[in-house]
DNA sequence: AGCACGCCGACT
DNA sequence: GTCGGCGTGCTC
């Protein structure tokens, strides 16, 4: 008798002991079974089969049916999602579960839809066991559905149908009292022809050349390669290459692109260089059964490129060759919530385990990855010049608006370089990072600003649809016509968001084509898709928008990139905020001037002799991640530290300090591990509930790892009523 | 996380 | 007497 030992979708820091059904063997590790657990079932995943148990005999329960119906998860996966239950200090059912696509957590086997699915449907024990009886007199189609079950014991989908109109509906009520198995019978896999390139391949930088050079020696070891080149520089071809190599060796290659709609874009790229070679997109856009379908045809071994968004980090995987973490310092890559993993970090994980090359691309690292190449623990290769005809970087210029007035935020120098723009019938990019008509609705008489009630933020004048929403939670309100603190009748919007400069345009260029890009433009399906086809066809001259703007999409024609008002984040009290704005403006900045036509940008603000506008207006990089690090030794923060967050939320925030200052008391820390006092957290107040945390961070993420292991099983035990809490390792936001 | 069990307050 | 509040404990 053996038995299994099953990870559940449950915040409980164990796996689950059953009885295995007849015939479990070691080969149904990775598979997933469907088990009792309390009063109801769930799909969970063996991870282990063993010939006792430590659980009282009285206890363990009888698995239910092993889905086989896919291959089960091989070794390595398992490992992977062992070492993110480790390392993040997360439930391991958790976390294996959540790495599956949301077809196969089901209790519902799964078929890739090649050929439409044919089920069989056979009596179970417990099935031929009802008695007729049990059936009403009235369910007439249930009664001779059962009774030719009883004869014949099985049948095909196709002649049950044909049986009654109702027979779909009583069976799956039978599948339900698990009288009848529902046994899918597997369409036979369509293989496609061998993959091969077809387009000439274009004539590489010698940058590019020494880059690939210098990988493809090593393409058989792991090694972490850090790819650092500007917007342009050629690095989606150095991943063509790369690629390429493999697809002759027979390996797959797993490519994570950050969560923006660019998936489409680059899958088109990467078609259109390997035609007939078998890709699979993984993203947000697919539904459930797409997303599986892709997943399935991976772990068959079947595609030959993934390219998918941080989830596709756990995708089974036989035929591995190398990892590609496109735009590597994306904070997409990290997840925000449950499960806090950062794919780029487990993917390097999972490269070193199956001794592979990862290669991370940026312009812009982030400061840790960085700080790893230049320190020697991961290789780095640089792009300085921009492909194909090294046409110029685009020249910089700064507007003091200390000293230079700017009507409805626009200074004169930046009016003058639209007009030209428009006389020459170039386009021009105006970055504004905030969406909404004004950050904030004032009174002019007693200083009040709209605030929302469920969160620690201002609402947002959206003037269009005369609504105050908090981009937070989502709240609306109605616009007061009155303030509602003295009375007065002398509220208005202040400051400036995309709907607001949109509006200011359509006033100081009326004849102008504009179009705004946020994620209010954009939210409809297809819309970012048309308006991109519109700005490529010319039918655009001035765009304006937020971030969405940024990242990795080429405007040929685009000259001018105007950047209104970026200096909060020059001040903020998150370290990180200098290394994102400078990341976000060089991408917004690389925007201008791409093929031939060198582009300007002209950035309005009150600090133009900061650093970091410096480094900007040099394109230089290097200089201002040595001053960034150099703030970062001597102010002991990441890379030079490591840390780690409790963060917990209550509907008081009294409730959530005082759980946090208990779990102070529980950290009896050796002296490398720093723990700090609870705070409350940037946003202290979100959806309702009143957020803080507790930072702990050693300059030994060993010693780090250890202290939050034991730490974690008091925390556990801690009574923790009305607090929600959870450790973020590494974490990003505060 | 759910869900049941269980022990105290205000109601037909 | 009972309905129901949510504190505590368990899930193989």
């Amino acid at each position: 008798m053996s038995i299994i030992r099953v990870a559940l979708d449950k915040p409980l820091n164990t796996l689950f002991d059953y009885l295995g059904p007849a015939g479990v063997t070691e080969q149904d590790i990775g598979c997933r079974v469907f088990v009792p657990f309390g009063k109801s079932r769930m799909t969970g995943v063996i991870m282990e089969v063993a010939s006792y148990s430590d659980i009282s005999p009285d206890k363990i329960k009888q698995a239910g049916q092993v889905f086989r119906d896919v291959p089960p998860l091989p070794p390595e996966l398992l490992d992977l999602f062992r070492f993110c239950s480790e390392y993040y200090h997360h439930p391991l059912g958790e976390v294996v579960m959540n790495g599956l696509p949301i077809r196969l957590r089901g209790s519902q086997p799964f078929f890739i839809r090649t050929a439409p699915i044919v089920f069989q449907y056979r009596l179970t024990t417990k099935g031929r066991a009802v008695d007729i009886s049990a059936i009403p007199g009235r369910s007439i189609a249930k009664r001779r559905l059962l009774v030719k079950l009883k004869e014949s014991g099985m049948i095909e989908d196709g002649e049950a149908k044909q049986f009654s109109s109702r027979t779909s509906e009583a069976m799956k009520e039978f599948v339900g009292l698990q009288w009848v198995e529902e046994i899918p019978l597997a369409p036979p896999v369509v293989s496609t022809s061998p993959s091969q390139e077809t387009s000439p391949l274009p004539v590489l930088t010698p940058a590019q050349k020494n880059a690939i050079d210098a990988i493809v020696p090593k393409m058989g070891e792991f090694h972490t390669w850090l790819l650092h080149g500007v917007t342009g520089s050629g690095k989606t071809e150095i991943y063509l290459q790369l690629i390429s190599l493999l697809l002759r060796q027979a390996r797959q290659t797993l490519v994570l692109v950050p969560e923006i709609n660019l998936t489409p874009q680059l899958e088109l790229i990467f078609r259109a260089r390997f035609p007939g070679v078998r890709l699979v997109s993984l993203h947000s856009g697919l539904n459930p059964t797409e997303r599986a379908e892709g997943w399935v045809q991976a772990q068959h071994g079947e595609a030959e490129i993934i390219l998918g968004t941080r989830l596709a980090v756990f995708t089974p995987l036989p035929r591995l060759g190398m990892i590609i973490v496109d735009e590597e310092h994306d904070l997409s890559f990290k997840q925000q919530e449950g499960l806090r993993y950062s794919a780029r970090d487990v993917a390097v994980f999972r490269a070193k385990r199956a001794g592979i090359p990862i290669v991370l691309g940026s312009a812009t690292p982030s400061l840790e990855t960085y700080y790893n190449a230049i320190t020697g623990r991961y290789l780095l290769l640089r792009l300085p010049s921009r492909a194909p005809d090294n046409a110029s970087l685009p020249t910089v210029q700064y507007i003091d608006i200390g000293k230079i007035k700017t009507q409805e935020g626009f200074s004169p120098p930046v009016i003058a370089a639209l007009e030209k723009g428009l006389a020459s019938n170039q386009q021009s990019l105006v970055f504004i990072n905030r969406r909404g008509y004004a950050p904030i609705l004032l009174c002019r008489a007693c200083g009040w600003t709209a605030l929302c009630h469920r969160c620690s933020s201002r609402l947002v004048v959206h003037l269009r649809e005369k609504k105050l929403r908090c981009h937070h939670c989502g709240h609306q309100a109605e616009f007061p016509s009155l303030c509602p603190e003295c009375g007065n009748q002398d509220i208005a919007p202040f400051g400036h968001g995309t709907q607001r400069i949109e509006a200011a345009l359509t006033r100081l260029f009326p004849d102008a084509r504009i179009a705004r890009i946020d994620r209010d433009s954009t939210r409809r399906k297809d819309s970012w898709q048309r308006i991109l086809k519109d700005i490529r066809e010319q039918r655009v001259d001035i765009l304006v928008g937020t971030q969405i703007l940024a990242k990795g999409h080429d405007f040929p024609n685009l000259s001018l990139v105007s950047i209104l008002n970026s200096d909060a984040s020059l001040f903020s009290t998150d370290f990180r905020a200098s290394e994102r704005l400078f990341a976000q403006l060089m991408q917004v900045a690389g925007r201008a001037g791409r093929s031939g036509t060198p582009g300007e940008v002209l950035i309005q603000t009150r600090f133009p002799d900061h650093p970091l506008y410096r480094a900007l207006y040099q394109h230089d990089y290097d200089a201002l991640a040595r001053i960034l690090l150099e703030e970062r030794k001597t102010a002991h923060f990441p890379p030079f530290v490591y840390q780690a967050l409790l963060r917990a939320e209550a509907p008081a925030i009294a409730t959530t300090l005082a759980f946090l200052a208990k779990a102070a008391t529980l950290a009896k820390a050796p002296h490398q591990i720093k723990v700090f006092d609870p705070v409350p957290a940037q946003m202290a107040r979100l959806k309702g509930m009143e957020r803080a945390y507790l930072l702990v961070q050693s300059r030994s993420r060993k010693k780090l790892q250890e202290f939050l292991g034991n730490w974690r099983t008091k925390l556990d035990s801690l009574p923790s009523h009305k607090v929600r809490w959870t450790l973020d390792i590494d974490p990003l936001e505060f």
